[in-house]
DNA sequence: CAGAAAGGCCAAAGCGCTTTGAGAGACTTT
DNA sequence: AAAGTCTCTCAAAGCGCTTTGGCCTTTCTG
């Protein structure tokens, strides 16, 4: 049933019955209800080809993917995803992945814009002068980061969480419990969440006159084992901290295993605070000793960065506005006053 | 750039510089030389909506993506979608996720069929008589799926592990180590991985006279927290299991959780065997107790699944064949013999 | 009551590609 | 030399939708 048949049935022009469709107004509705239930009735629907070939509206929003062998997909994704698609279904949006090689992406950006393959996209875990944000906002098609980049000379649309009032809160509850030598286990350094939350524990410590050591700080690939890792290094160094602040639960995890490890105890020995993006599979009041964390739940964010592409794509939104979502700080057993 | 103008520009008409570009054989070596070096030369690319609109193919595979306030995407998602991106990127396959009510896909697969929005599209976490199965078989649209249906009057192509077979053998290594009851932390037993696991356990089981009780085996979602329950439940029971054989290695830290709260270890206590499917940042080495585990890469059966949808989009591949891959049973510092 | 404005509808022209059916030449065959 | 084959190329007809520009009525204005 296409719409050369329908309106034929009708005895009417493909044009009216087209714009009847579509809401247009110049349409008496009286012939816009027999063809909407005409439509209803037989059970039509828009090829989708045909319309994006005539107007280059796709009803999709693309992500592109960075893959490689080498390449891992961080498990937050899936999280994001959830959101995402949760709102994507009540619009009718589909969401297109578009592998891309890693190291270059431009291509892939260029081909589905230069294709028209989606309406929007969108683009996460941004670096500082990130190049993929430059390229959208040129090429011209509408997007929202997920995330924060910096230092452009242009303002672009994003929705980010305060990572560094976040950890600017947690450090400053560690440094209030007495805690003078902090440690901040991070994600990979290049992005600027990490950037963001290693800025929120200085400030807090400066706040007190305190710093963050060099050997005090890492940036790495969030795995339990590089959890694990940073923690036993940190805490067979003389000056060991007494207070870790972790940029991911699944980190967290290692930090507990290696302090249980070195015979330590939490909070008892070390206070720790994680941060939490709420996953369903793992909860920060289930570790042995219940987690302090910041928490901001990614799925929402998913959620809200579907919205606002949405409206974007349907004109509702323009503009550079960014938006940071405050983080929830919940203090649970994990944290204690420094050891004497 | 589109075809008009090019084939313009070559003096030719639009038939022959398309049929040259694909590779039809009625057209001269020498022009087809002649029009590949232009395109290339002028950055001609086909646009995709006209081409689908032409021929109906979109270069998409397809995938329906349950979602829902209430539904959680699977992390192993994650790891599929990594080896599934990183083929499909070879060979220039978009993924598009569909977003459906998880209660209601089938009105989702019928879109995406009659709208012919995809190439092809696969199945995963199919259950027995997989309703979805059934739909794809009847509609006609390329398809695999990763994992089994069963009870079907049809075959169908699929890419599936050998759970039972796994859990067998995992089963069997408990058994002769002296184990006389074993549980089973299963994953959702309405799927069909998660009977197949079971099943594998009390075959091994039967072989030595031995069964798995009732209260021996439990069917929840996939969570540490659903890992820690069980184990406490199964622990704090009179007959009491000596060995657990776990689907997950997330359910895995939930039993080790519960464990060392009882005051038990592992494997003095209790032997542990786990389902790993290969994540980049929780690996069973590095547990406290080094995971036994029953190993495979999700990340390949993407990979695969990824391979064999391309190979039937393009007619190299038909019928309904279905492939099992072995697991392999990696035996590390949780198992034990069975305590006295 | 003439002229303008508005309302409702349509024919046809795209969108950019593939594919059908046919034709012009060159080259064999009888 | 007429007829039959190939080889290469083309014009034109789709694919199924949206949108432009225009036409015919009807209704409003002064």
């Amino acid at each position: 049933m296409n719409l050369k048949q329908l309106s034929h049935m009708l005895s009417l022009s493909q044009t009216t019955v087209s714009r009847a469709l579509n809401g247009y107004p110049e349409v008496n509705e009286e012939t816009r209800r027999r063809v909407m239930d005409a439509a209803k009735r037989h059970g039509y629907r828009p090829n989708p080809s045909a319309r994006r070939l005539a107007t280059g509206k796709t009803g999709m929003i693309g992500y592109v993917l960075p893959t490689g062998t080498s390449v891992d997909i961080d498990p937050h994704f899936v999280e994001f995803l959830s959101g995402l698609g949760d709102y994507a279904r009540s619009h009718e949006l589909d969401l297109v992945l578009s592998p891309a090689d890693a190291d270059d992406q431009e291509t892939t950006y260029r081909r589905i814009v230069a294709n028209r393959q989606v309406d929007a996209v969108y683009i996460s875990s941004p670096r500082p002068a990130d190049r993929r944000v430059a390229l959208v906002n040129t090429l011209g098609i509408p997007f929202i980061v997920h995330g924060r980049s910096e230092g452009f000379d242009f303002d672009y649309p994003f929705t980010d969480i305060d990572n560094e009032g976040a950890f600017h809160e947690a450090a400053r509850l560690l440094v209030q419990l007495g805690h003078r030598r902090l440690a901040l286990i991070n994600g990979d350094d290049r992005e600027t969440f990490a950037i963001h939350r290693e800025r929120g524990v200085r400030r807090a410590l400066a706040a007190s006159g305190l710093t963050l050591g060099e050997r005090h700080v890492c940036s790495v690939v969030m795995t339990e084992e590089n959890g694990y890792r940073a923690t036993r290094r940190l805490l067979e160094q003389g000056d060991a901290p007494t207070a870790i602040a972790c940029s991911s639960l699944i980190m967290a995890l290692g930090v507990v295993r290696a302090v249980r490890d070195l015979g330590l105890t939490i909070p008892g020995d070390l206070s720790l605070i994680a941060h939490d993006d709420v996953f369903p599979w793992l909860k920060p009041e289930n570790f042995s000793v219940p987690l302090s964390t910041t928490r901001s739940s990614i799925r929402l964010a998913g959620a809200r960065v579907a919205e606002r592409l949405a409206a974007r794509i349907s004109g509702l939104e323009e503009g550079a506005r960014g938006e940071v979502w405050p983080v929830d700080l919940v203090v649970r057993g994990s944290v204690a006053g420094a050891p004497a």
